[in-house]
DNA sequence: CGCAAAAGAGAGCACTGCTCTTGCCCTGCG
DNA sequence: CGCAGGGCAAGAGCAGTGCTCTCTTTTGCG
């Protein structure tokens, strides 16, 4: 793979003459059709300005993955995409905002994963554990599948730090979908959001607490979402953990392993067995 | 240039190295007196060798803690100690040696807070709760204080991938301590360790976590011992999460909600209330 | 259609990790 | 005491990087 030779990428620099019949510039995967009219109300030159966008990505994902966020290299893309390493910059305008850029993605990505696993147990009228089950699951199983972008975003901080603002929505998406889960629980049936009475005997607890409550969920116990936003962290420790090698050698069978982690998670929150 | 002062307190689990100042060049092997007292037959040549390996590694995790790893420069570390950067590679084979070296000390800088936390709760003689919690949160501590050192441990492994054998011993001594302090509260008076008989019905489940406590703890319960890895990868998710910035306008008062979480982790593995 | 805006090309700067060669000077040996 | 050898630093140099600037070409839109 590491045979990254691509034949007309040399600088032939042959100025004068101008025929660059062979200008290798075009985004990849284009059918060739798609050259050929744009009659839609997008501009065509914002149409093509998005493809090339989207091949700049595509292509920084897939150094991403082979190498890590660290080895990422504007001028590796840009050689990859037969453009010049300058050329980029019309569309990002630093290696950190390609980097945002796909952290963005990352996360949308991790989103929709999380999203469509709770949508399907929904739809599949599943018990709210087997809710909370099915998102966590759909959270680890994403993470093994595209390690790098998971390091990306629950990773160290790569770029300068405290990613830009940009990046808050999107990253909150599954904790605001366990937060659903749970809330969905405690309005449906048969299921009890327990917390103990004597759980918030601590003032400064109880005060944040129920700014936390206020925030995120202000129809739970205060006590829930305290548990619920630790839970929250601690799905993501059990990933980490497995992602990053903290468990090689340690844990082998990774997936029974996590079910059975993440249930007892689910009891902490107040989701009672079947 | 000397702008980057800094007082020199770092984990430096290692020697502390008396660091040789504002010397520019050439580390200055021998006052008279120092060569004439060698108190092992540890070579002269050989201690400065050690010192300026020492004050590299000081040097590259002030650095460190600047500007990141991504950012650490061996060019720069070398500029700061007035040598050149070609002389930086008679110590250190290459860059991600240095980073590994650094990974190691801070292992080690990690687990000697959590033990000396333990060490003095047990001298102390606190219940096994306290002493469980006095480890979570010198851990929490060591983290916040040194947050690049922990995202260097902890974070995406930034090296090639797999660090090496090295690393795996100072890796693994938080996660022990967690276990001894179990096991020392199972062998004590008053504690039960509970896990409940119907905790592993399943038999994949059963099998891991025999395995697990053969290999780990082979006087606890296998059950208690599979809470315990996960309560391991948990605790770093919850200091994952406030180092790396995901609580921020989340959680506001860190410290009352770790000792709320953690307590519950101590749950988890049987450590019951006082 | 024409033209301004958008995009690409290329050179260049300052920096990086790393290698290789050259010489100095300390050290351990005879 | 002298001397060879080896650890060590210095410096030049290579290939690569992010990013900027200028110039030319293209192209979509009014």
């Amino acid at each position: 793979m590491t045979s990254r030779n691509k034949p007309p990428a040399q600088p032939s620099a042959q100025r004068s003459t101008q025929s660059p019949a062979q200008r290798p510039t075009r985004p990849r995967p284009s059918t060739p059709a798609a050259k050929a009219e744009e009659p839609k109300p997008l501009g065509a030159r914002a149409r093509a300005r998005a493809e090339v966008t989207g091949a700049i990505k595509d292509e920084a994902r897939r150094q991403l993955a082979d190498e890590g966020a660290a080895k990422l290299s504007l001028r590796a893309v840009a050689r990859e995409l037969g453009m010049v390493s300058s050329a980029l910059y019309r569309y990002f305008p630093s290696r950190d905002e390609l980097l945002t850029a796909l952290i963005v993605d990352a996360y949308d990505s991790l989103g929709a994963a999380a999203e469509g696993a709770h949508a399907r147990a929904v739809r599949a009228e599943a018990a709210p554990r087997e809710r909370w089950l099915a998102v966590c699951r759909a959270v680890r199983e994403w993470a093994v599948a595209y390690p790098h972008e998971y390091a990306l975003i629950y990773g160290s901080p790569v770029p300068g730090y405290s990613a830009p603002r940009t990046t808050v929505g999107p990253a909150s998406r599954v904790g605001l979908l366990l937060v659903t889960v749970v809330r969905e629980a405690a309005q449906g049936p048969g299921v009890q959001v327990p917390g103990g009475g004597e759980t918030l005997r601590d003032e400064a607890l109880r005060d944040e607490a129920e700014r936390l409550a206020a925030d995120l969920a202000p129809d739970l116990p205060p006590a829930v979402v305290v548990a619920l936003t630790a839970a929250w962290s601690q799905l993501f420790g059990l990933v980490s953990f497995e992602v990053f090698g903290q468990f090689n050698r340690i844990v082998e069978d990774r997936p029974v392993f996590f079910d059975q982690a993440v249930s007892q998670l689910a009891r902490s929150v107040g989701l009672m067995d079947d």
